[in-house]
DNA sequence: TTTTAAATAATAGTAATACTATTATATATT
DNA sequence: AATATATAATAGTATTACTATTATTTAAAA
């Protein structure tokens, strides 16, 4: 997949002005991905990402409406690039068991820096997805947002692997269930591995993770 | 389990000045719960919760140093009422299959209020747990607020179940990432029923979220 | 019953947040 | 060189999440 630059689109719902149009913009996104890792969301602000690219607060604002936007903006741009990578993966595969295990793989698996896209580093953006991407959608203005299509890309990644499953067992009744129960299930259990182990079994080194939700799987879906 | 009154006790790291102890103290448990549902854990506030049970903002601080850590005090009551429900249901009972059953059906369907606590409505504090739990633990300081045992109450359910499913299978390598995959699972699941249909099969009527789990996990157990 | 202590309420104040609005300056396009 | 557009700087607002101090009410002890 190397030096393919295919471009992601963002729905343009999702901010003011286009941060790929520009290099604050893309400044903007870039850094803010680094600040949210290192201050958490609750104490990441567009003053101190203005301040730390050399930019001012009210420019921000021109890009996105508010730091909830922007992460929204974030969440949308990580789940085209996993959709991205899993429809690529999966093309010309004629078995539906392989492209369940891929997506499965896909979903669990460390995430590791794409270069093709030089100002998002994707492995610090999963970070993002494992501990802030609960804050944006369990909010009051849920519905609303979804409404304007603010979760449509992930909505798109737990359909497509649902229609796979049905492909292997066509009666099976709860596929999307499944696949948000294990692509968030994954996101807790990395995030319990790291700060409350005793959730969880991960032994390091060994991947249990995607061991686990691969077998979780498997297992549930049979007749 | 009616007029059993077994007092739910709350260890005392996560409490200023213990609620129990006064009439004040019990107002502000009992309003918080209907206030973080209504206007969500970001909207609320002590001065709010202050004015609405006619005292003041500061002399709420005389019970709680935060409003996050009212929040891990709900949580911690709510995972002791679960605890005490798991061990009175089980009791007694020789088979694991039944009590793990038990266990999974506890942790998936809807909950109804409990009238030995008469300041707690624990329909609302579940509704709470779903929505704003994940608030509590996914901030910068879980690390050192899981060594003070913030969430201590909540480990020991999962390992009480895990030490089921350990007993019906031994050799089960996953038993805490299991459970803390349904626990959370449901939750989500519950929240994406409302507002991010797309994201599940849950249907109106039937108990889904119940046979999916408990499916699951028999499923996954077995050697 | 009075004294004393403890709990609660009222008031004021702080630094920071999450913005909005306005104006000034720099940069790019025609 | 004129014009448009993007960005930066400055100031200002209501609210938040507190802390600190003092006043008042209520309860317990002498």
């Amino acid at each position: 997949m190397k030096d393919l630059s295919v471009n992601i689109s963002i729905s343009p719902d999702l901010y003011t002005k286009n941060p790929e149009s520009s290099e604050l913009g893309k400044k903007i996104v870039c850094k803010s991905i680094e600040m949210i890792n290192d201050l958490g969301f609750e104490k990441f602000t567009f003053k101190k990402l203005g301040a730390s690219i050399g930019s001012n607060e009210s420019s921000i604002y021109r890009y996105f409406e508010s730091k909830h936007t922007l992460l929204v903006y974030l969440i949308n741009w990580y789940w085209s690039w996993i959709e991205y990578k899993l429809v690529f993966l999966n093309n010309n595969l004629a078995s539906p068991h392989v492209r369940l295990n891929n997506a499965i793989q896909l979903f669990t698996e460390p995430v590791e820096k794409d270069d093709n896209y030089l100002f998002i580093n994707e492995f610090l953006l999963n970070k993002i997805i494992i501990s802030e991407s609960v804050k944006a959608y369990y909010t009051k203005d849920i519905d609303t947002e979804n409404e304007k299509g603010f979760y449509k890309t992930y909505k798109r990644v737990v359909e497509r692997v649902s229609d796979t499953i049905l492909e292997i067992n066509p009666s099976f009744k709860f596929p999307h269930m499944l696949i948000s129960t294990v692509i968030e299930g994954a996101h807790h259990q990395k995030y319990f591995e790291k700060h409350i182990p005793s959730l969880t079994d991960v032994e390091d080194g060994e991947n249990s993770i995607v061991q686990f939700y691969t077998d979780l799987v498997r297992k549930s879906i049979i007749t």
